[in-house]
DNA sequence: TATAAATAATACCTAAAGGTATCATATATG
DNA sequence: CATATATGATACCTTTAGGTATTATTTATA
């Protein structure tokens, strides 16, 4: 896998919220949307509402909002807000850091592969998605 | 993370293997090279064995060797032999299927990540690392 | 043929990610 | 101000990947 199941899930939920950014939209919304586990997509809302990504509101009529614009919101944000470990090393073998004095021939091309991958999630938006319509998109599809 | 620990134990121990392809190297061998966890690296010597791309020589002064050319044998081979789990599935989003009838922005882009991905994967053999000396590479750098 | 040195098989342990359950807290509204 | 309905906090359970330990089997050679 590429991204882990959370960070998956965080880009679902996301664009959902992105879907419509004035409402106002809580648990049982999303999950009738998106059919992440109930109890567990509660505790994921908390943990996005943490980093800064989204705004609650609690009590009665409480819910989820984007916390920004969608257009300021990048793919990027979300997997640097779930700490995904998608780039934690840039080694092709996994090794922490090279000691060899010139790169190994994996090196650069992984480098590639890594700065496509960055690319598209550092160009690409939430508003992408509203585009899109997302929503609509996301629910059709679960499992 | 893009590929898990095991599998890039197994590249490690692939072009371990390649940088002598005709000496049979034992456990403690490799383990001296690579320093992976020992009891593990056992373990993972006879997985390698059972996927056909090693042979293993059993009784004293055994060890194991590549079972084919190192021009042969490519780093898909070797993923693929491991059963990870990379490309599990097509979807950015983590979908099994995507039911729309049109696919969404991310789809193409994402294909386009996969294949770049595969691409090197498959067109990289043992053949390049041994002419990278791979071997005195992968010796100087543990974790 | 006994022994040493290697791999093979198997069972078990540990850590991290994913998921569940319970109780606490906030808040709109009657 | 009581209640219903929402999120927050916390503890616990489950699954999987990674790692360890033990015993069995193979085989070169003295
Ligand atoms: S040169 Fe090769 S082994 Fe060294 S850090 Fe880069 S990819 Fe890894
Ligand atoms: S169209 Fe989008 S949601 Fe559907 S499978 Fe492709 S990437 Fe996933």
């Amino acid at each position: 896998m590429i991204f882990n199941r959370t960070t998956e899930y965080a880009f679902r939920i996301m664009s959902f919220l992105a879907s419509d950014k004035e409402k106002l939209h809580n648990t049982s919304d999303i999950f009738d949307a998106l059919h992440i586990p109930f109890r567990y997509l509660r505790k994921q809302m908390t943990v996005l509402t943490k980093t800064g990504l989204v705004v609650s509101i609690q009590g009665k009529y409480g819910g989820y909002m984007l916390a920004k614009k969608e257009k300021d919101i990048t793919l990027w944000d979300i997997v640097i807000a779930m700490h995904d470990k998608l780039f934690e090393t840039n080694c092709f073998f996994g090794y922490e850091k090279c000691a060899l004095s010139q790169h190994c021939m994996m090196h650069s091309r992984w480098a590639g592969v890594k700065e496509m991958i960055e690319n598209i999630l550092k160009t690409t938006t939430l508003e992408d998605f509203k585009k899109e319509n997302m929503h609509d998109l996301i629910k059709m599809s679960d499992q």
